[in-house]
DNA sequence: TATAAACCTGACTAATTTAGTCAAGTATAT
DNA sequence: ATATACTTGACTAAATTAGTCAGGTTTATA
């Protein structure tokens, strides 16, 4: 089981907008130097945001992206969800409904990946974009 | 983020055996049969768990596998351990330790990662192979 | 109004990982 | 003896990931 790097990266951007929003759009190319993501990749992922609401982009010269919602309302549950990072535990859900009604002996383990599913999406729910920045804060005093 | 079919296949294998787990060994073909997983997958799997001393095998004819322990004592932490499925959340760990130190600005979610590790980790500690077949059947009364 | 900064989109690709298969054994109960 | 079942290592096809690349469009500002 692993996090892929959208998922990271989608956190660690916006945890830098975060920090930098302002008066002022944010520009990718500037969190692309900080955070050393490539730009391109950074594009994508700021389009998935954007598409689920959770930033804004402002074009042209001076642009570039704001949060679109206060850091305590973005949960880390929206931003994974928003760059396709969700957890997979189990596969009988979208196969044969006959093979997996929770009872066949195929699935003895099914309830487990969903009382498993549910302790990470927990996890997400709870945590926002600003406890991200807080504890950040917090750790450098 | 997903889990592999490696460790789901482990532990709906151990299931199954712990459940059949009586005087006589219980044999891969059997647990493939039952389970619908490859017999040469299987075997992988079990010499992974061989050596981490989770099961026992039994060779010749009417050989095959125990439990080397109490189910109660076998938490599904030991099982992915064994077949290396494991929590992967954040790079920066093995690579530079001087570009994250906790404090440069690449590692603004350091502290994510750890907890989320912690967090699923924590359920996969207190999660035995006991508890797993006691669901299984109490959900068939 | 020319221009450069910055957003926007889709297609492409190399590397890695996964999910097995295959082949060639060895051990042992009957 | 021999069939059953464990044991091991090498191999491979498919999927996924982590980007790159190329070609746009928009707009502030000089």
């Amino acid at each position: 089981m692993k996090l892929t790097s959208k998922g990271r990266y989608a956190v660690m951007a916006l945890v830098d907008l975060a920090k930098f929003n302002s008066i002022n759009p944010v520009s990718l190319r500037d969190i692309s130097l900080r955070q050393g993501i490539s730009l391109d990749y950074l594009e994508q992922i700021f389009s998935k945001l954007r598409k689920k609401e959770i930033v804004q982009s402002v074009r042209g010269i001076q642009g570039g992206y704001v949060l679109n919602k206060k850091a305590k309302e973005i949960k880390l549950t929206n931003i994974f969800d928003a760059v396709d990072e969700k957890v997979k535990t189990v596969q009988c859900k979208k196969e044969s409904k006959k093979g997996c009604n929770g009872r066949s002996s195929k699935c003895l383990t099914h309830d487990l990946w969903d009382e498993l599913e549910n302790h990470i999406n927990n996890f997400f729910e709870k945590k926002s974009l600003e406890d991200l920045i807080k504890d950040n804060f917090e750790r450098r005093i």
